[in-house]
RNA sequence: GCGCCCGUAGCUCAGUAGGAUAGAGCGCCGAUUUCCGGGGUCGGAGGUCGCAGGUUCAAAUCCUGCCGGGCGCACCA
């Protein structure tokens, strides 16, 4: 809508002002604060006060007479030095509500997938424990990226990187064995850097009742550590697959690191980083020339021993995600990798990537909190808070709508508590209240005035004259336009926001009129307003992968 | 030491590709509540946007320096 406004703005002025064509990117169109700057104000004045050599407020009073005679206009005023702010027609409302009503959760969308193809990679939890709640808030956040990028017109993959090669394995391994020896042998030792969460006795359990004597038969104890983190890892691999389809998170793509190492995807991205001369050797092991991308010291990718280090092989996943010709790639990384990014992003270039296409979101730490105490977690102690606790505690909805409250970058403080509450200051519980009123409401038109809301019917959007009305209007107008840009952002948390305010809206409406009046017009038209509200909801939902509740 | 992130109301935080009087929730103060759906509703006070400069018609937002907090600087993954 705002793009449709901004485009109907330059075209008029253009007319008169052919430098307005130069300033495309930089003239705005807003939608003010308050009220009575209008539905929509621009700067564009300021702007062209310069090249055409007038005071903005005089350049404005001129384009204020070419933007009256346009139909989607009430009227246009200059104000506050030279902003030009313009009223919308009813008109214009009526469009607009019929668009959503006739979309539905989809409103706004970008039907053809026609932007090109990206991918986002998030979550890749190593398969050596359970999803604790960082990983949650990255696939959240990462899932909602993925769901802004399709409604804005992408093809999206969604990928999790599986690190099933390499130590982390054969340190699961180990604590699985020695927990499996210390069912018989309690004195058995147990490693020192080893996995210690109670999840790593339950698998050494069902091995010990399942495979017993097979594993005690292996003659060479590090092939039973072998079988031990192989079958551990298949097991949490499953349990993490499991966590995220029932919270609403499904993958294209299981990239399994095991399998870039066999694939020999690695030697061909070195070498290519070799023909170009970024890499040399020094002290036995080979080091690619990473302070050429800002880095502040060279980078090793072949260690002394042979074997590659973990750069390497991220070098080579993303060439291999470079070949399979991705317009542009999102990774969704904890924020303590934050060091990282400068030099695989280099790297990335090196092997031919253009300067955008490598993207990060990063994520910070949760911090749990219940009856005011911190909960702590740690991973490596073992007493972290797994994913499934928090969902299993306060659900599913909440646990999205908490992680995308705050800009993944920042910490979050997520309050169990207030998460259970059943009011307003409950943020998920306002904004699904909002949307199961609505269906009451429409449930009591029914009932009582036998009029059905799910028919295909257009209410007389002219009776809608009520500040809040028009507000409402507007804001629905403006919907696609704030959720198209907390997508180019990368910020889906803006979409919580987007939803309470459109709650808080209709909240207000529902708290100062009745929708189920005598007159049967009037009433129409509300309950259509109200249907617009719910569609908007309902899109908004589908992004954050809430569910819409009829009654609560 | 170098790099990145953060610093906004009493509290938890939005707002940062520059825009008009910096927002929300909680808490606090006041009023109100026999109502489709109850757990309310309406209003008010509350700010040196960490500090100091700079750029601009316009800075919480951009630039520089400093202060305070977090994180990262492996032949680990």
């Amino acid at each position: 809508m705002k793009n449709q406004i901004k485009e109907k703005i330059i075209q008029t002025v253009s007319q008169k002002f052919p430098q307005t064509l130069q300033l495309k990117d930089k003239i705005k169109v807003d939608i003010p604060k308050e009220e009575k700057f209008g539905d929509f104000a621009t700067n564009i004045a300021f702007l062209l006060s310069k090249p055409v050599g007038k005071k903005p407020i005089e350049v404005a009073k001129e384009i204020q007479e070419l933007l009256q005679q346009q139909e989607d206009f009430s009227k246009v005023e200059v104000a506050g030095g030279g902003f030009v702010n313009i009223f919308l027609s009813p008109a214009f409302y009526k469009k607009v509500l019929k668009k959503v009503v006739k979309e539905g959760e989809r409103y706004g969308e970008r039907r053809e997938k026609d932007r090109g193809r990206i991918n986002i990679e998030f979550v890749s939890a190593n398969p050596t424990g359970p999803l604790h709640l960082g990983h949650g808030r990255g696939a959240v956040v990462g899932n909602v990226q993925a769901n802004l990028y399709d409604y804005m017109g992408y093809k999206v993959e969604r990928e999790f990187y599986i690190n099933d090669a390499g130590n982390q394995i054969k340190k699961l391994g180990k604590s699985v064995y020695a927990r499996f020896r210390q069912i018989e042998d309690p004195t058995y030792p147990f490693p020192e850097d080893g996995y210690h969460g109670d999840y790593i006795k339950d698998i050494a359990q069902h091995l010990y009742k399942y495979e017993r004597e097979k594993i005690l038969s292996m003659v060479d104890e590090s092939q039973a550590v072998d079988f031990c983190g192989e079958f551990a890892k298949q097991m949490l691999l499953e349990r993490i697959k499991e966590d995220l389809k029932e919270f609403g998170v499904e993958f294209d793509i299981w990239f399994s690191e095991k399998k870039l190492y066999d694939s020999g995807k690695v030697e061909e991205a070195l070498q290519i980083l070799k023909e170009k001369g970024l890499l040399y050797e020094k002290d036995g092991a080979v080091w690619l020339k990473t302070t050429e991308f800002g880095d502040d010291k060279d980078r090793v990718v072949i260690k002394s021993d042979g074997s590659y280090t973990y750069f390497a092989g991220d070098i080579a996943y993303h060439y291999d995600k470079l070949k399979r010709g991705y317009d542009f790639i999102v990774n969704v990384w904890g924020a303590d990798h934050h060091g990282y990014i400068p030099r695989l992003k280099g790297a990335v270039i090196s092997l031919g990537a253009d300067e955008n296409w490598f993207n990060v979101i990063l994520i910070q730490m949760v911090k749990l909190f219940k009856g005011g105490q911190e909960v702590k977690m740690s991973k490596r102690a073992g007493d972290f808070i797994p994913l499934k606790y928090l969902i299993d505690e306060v659900g599913k909805d909440a646990v999205i709508y908490f992680f995308l409250t705050k800009d993944s970058n920042t910490h979050l403080n997520f309050d169990i508590d207030l998460a259970l509450k059943k009011s307003a200051e409950n943020p998920v519980y306002y904004v699904q209240y909002a949307h199961a009123r609505i269906s009451s409401v429409f449930r009591e038109a029914k009932e009582r005035f036998g009029f059905d809301v799910e028919k295909d019917f257009e209410g007389d959007v002219s009776l809608l004259d009520k500040p809040v009305e028009r507000a409402i209007m507007k804001y629905l107008a403006s919907l696609p336009d704030l959720v198209v840009e907390a997508g180019e952002q990368k910020q889906p948390h803006k979409l919580t926001q987007i939803t309470y305010t459109l709650a808080s809206h209709f909240h207000y409406y529902y708290n100062n009129f009745k929708f189920l009046v005598e007159d049967q017009k009037l009433m129409e038209a509300r309950l259509y307003l109200l249907k617009g509200v719910r569609e908007g909801l309902r899109t908004l939902f589908r992004l954050m992968g809430i569910t819409p509740l009829e009654r609560m």
